[in-house]
DNA sequence: GTGGTCTAGACCACG
DNA sequence: GTGGTCTAGACCACG
């Protein structure tokens, strides 16, 4: 369920993190459901389990996930947490983006059109 | 004219970057206007005028700049380029936030929100 | 009587010992009363005999119960052993904190706000 | 200046956090400045740099130091998060122990007691 | 089996 | 030189 782009810039960790809070945010994983263990996310990514560990670490650190020794890690309670991985990256470019100049008119064409994409592509309302 | 923020995660030439486009979208940068040189820059920001070297080298290969041997560097025709390094970010941030679940609306209140505080604080309509 | 917190770091068998000699302390279980048997606390807690089986082998160890061959675990002579498990606990922290710099007055201030939620919540006289 | 117990069972990494806070809290390190390369603090504690950088970067979500790269890390703006990594925990061994029926004299005792001690070690008045 | 910690060693970007 | 990331492999406590 989670993809890794080892291209990106972005370290791999960070990208675990996101699509663990994308999943919550998505409502497919929710409250005190267990998410993959760190070993066999690793293998089904094929990366070293560390980094997977480093990823589940910032989680609960996070508050997102905690961890039961012996079980596993479990989605903590939802309050907006995960979403924030998300909207405040997005924020700070609209913050970037409209200081240098980029008129507000674009900057909502620009989610328009991204919100009118991933409908044609993920299908489903919202 | 440029600020630079050694806390943060992004490295100081592409802050450089970020900020020579800023100028050139906002229009206080035209084309064929002359930049500081390297040093010049360099010394105002207090760093190194290798990482002023390097953004310049940067802007120079995205075609946003031109250089001239022995006279300095020149904005280039403006087309557009110097936004896509605010809308690019910006598009893929919306993009993964949308993907995450983060709905439309949310979208759109944070772009409202961010675009009406630089209002009060920049001033001057756009 | 004793509740488990699985989420936090604290491992159940040591949850079940301070639980146990918080009841010792308060005086709800006097010396020679008798303690629930392993596998009953273990249903009731919803966790592994085991783990329960641990703790009891680890308050025995500390002088704070002791057990009768086919009669079950029995609370022993009361000499402030169980109290310990909390003040201990406390002091260390205490001395940590006095020796980061945190001053004397914060920390009482700290205590007497605990005792008094705690009065609020718990109520009788202590 | 930080000392690390590896007999307890505390991991070193958050030693070596709250060995960093504490010198933030008693003033012996103020704001913007340097702290020691995580190499060479490995190298004095003896440790592998690993563990420092988990301790640095650490300290750097939790937003009391951050660290510019190719120069190092530095104390961030003092806000007091450093002195919650004593408060807190001292906090919550005050609520355990009080409500495991130790009363508020005692523990009042024990902080004056290791008050006491403490400046009779450390000298000087705080 | 599970997460947590640590070591050893490598490579990278930044400056 | 500095921090950041990742791999490989080990050992541990918990249950």
């Amino acid at each position: 369920m989670i993809t890794i782009d080892v291209t990106g810039r972005a370290p791999m960790y960070e990208q675990i993190c996101r699509g663990i809070c994308g999943e919550i945010a998505k409502g497919v994983l929710k409250e005190n459901d267990r998410i993959p263990a760190a070993r066999v996310l690793a293998k089904e990514l094929g990366i070293n389990p560390n980094t997977v560990a480093k990823a589940y670490g910032i989680l609960e650190r996070d508050g997102i996930i905690y961890s039961v020794a012996g079980k596993g890690c479990f989605v903590a309670k939802h309050e907006g947490k995960a979403d924030k991985r998300f909207t405040e990256g997005f924020e700070q470019k609209a913050r970037e983006a409209y200081a240098a100049g980029v008129p507000r008119e674009t900057l909502i064409e620009i989610v328009e059109r991204v919100c009118a994409e991933g409908r044609q592509n993920g299908g489903g309302e919202r």
